[in-house]
DNA sequence: GCCCAGGTGAAGC
DNA sequence: GCTTCACATGGG
């Protein structure tokens, strides 16, 4: 017999919340102290995390819990992930600044149509965008009492029936028509975003690169962070930056060469590694700036 | 003012 | 095939 309760914790070591919701894998949660609140489907969702476990607060009694567990990925023995990683210098620094950054299973559509968002623009803008489209035209959830309102992200068929002039008011730009193609495909049933669950990644990614402004940076984005492929390698330019820094210094290597090299190097989980170089990547001022030495230099 | 940001698609060679 | 460019907007 479970009871249903507002609150539930989930024993989880090496969990750093901060990490993971700051990596720029998702772009609506936001801290208060050690509290992070946030939108998982239509529920508000308030999370804190101690040495050994994540605590979590719904806004109405809950007995299934395991929405939340699977959008966590709670379950995941992080150790031997880790482990796959290649046992070279830059990984090895990656890890042990950031252990602790997981990455999370999230809603597919949320994830495509925010990543469709996210070209050319900095993580801060693209939060911004996204609330903006979340306060206009998403549903209200409910919340606590004392709490601030707070809306889900707007459904495909919902952002179908905004003008583009609305869409491009919420200051994203050249996007607007990417988006609302896209929503307009889903929501007319065209595009069938359960399907790609069945699809081998090679398959999936070529699915996913018919959508409009649906590349394969975004599209393994959604492969990664949306559909659990843990081989699928983005390469932004913070990546690309991070794998000529760190592993071919003083050297001309193309886009292709590297996601070749991506692909051969990092593993099994090289979509987790991938998230460790970009976090440590875009959170230092020299490595920014290109003063880091290569692995072996 | 200038360069850049979790890119993509189309046009030009 | 490859390289170059336009596309909006705001941060640093």
């Amino acid at each position: 017999m479970t009871s249903a309760a507002r609150t539930q914790s989930f024993p989880a070591r090496d969990y750093d919340l901060t990490a993971t919701f700051t990596s720029g894998q998702t772009f609506r949660w936001q801290r208060q102290g050690s509290h992070w609140t946030g939108v998982i489907g239509n529920r508000w969702v308030r999370l804190h995390a101690d040495s050994c476990s994540i605590v979590a607060e719904t806004a109405q009694p809950t007995a299934d819990w395991s929405w939340l567990a699977d959008y966590l990925q709670v379950h995941l023995d992080l150790g031997a992930v880790l482990q796959t990683f290649p046992q070279d210098e830059p990984m090895r620094a990656a890890v042990s600044a950031y252990r602790g950054l997981r990455l999370l299973r999230q809603d597919p559509w949320e994830c495509l149509a925010s990543f469709i968002l996210s070209s050319t623009k900095q993580i801060t803008q693209i939060q911004q965008i996204i609330s903006l489209l979340c306060g206009r035209y998403g549903e209200a959830v409910a919340v606590p009492a004392a709490h601030d309102s707070i809306c889900a992200f707007p459904s495909p068929a919902r952002l179908a029936q905004v003008p583009e002039a609305e869409l491009r008011a919420c200051k994203m730009g050249f996007r607007a028509p990417f988006l609302l193609a896209t929503a307009r495909s889903i929501a007319e049933g065209q595009f069938d975003l359960r399907r790609l669950h069945s699809l081998p990644l090679e398959a999936a990614r070529a699915e996913l690169m018919t959508l409009p402004g649906v590349g394969r940076k975004i599209a393994d984005c959604v492969l990664l962070f949306a559909f659990g492929c843990p081989r699928a390698f983005p390469v932004d330019v913070w990546v690309t930056k991070a794998l000529r820094q760190l592993y071919f210094p003083r050297r001309q290597v193309r886009p292709a060469a590297l996601q070749e090299f991506a692909g051969a190097h990092f593993g099994p989980n090289a979509g987790y590694a991938q998230q460790y170089l970009f976090h440590y990547m875009r959170t230092s001022r020299s490595r920014r700036d290109g003063r880091l030495q290569g692995s072996g230099a």
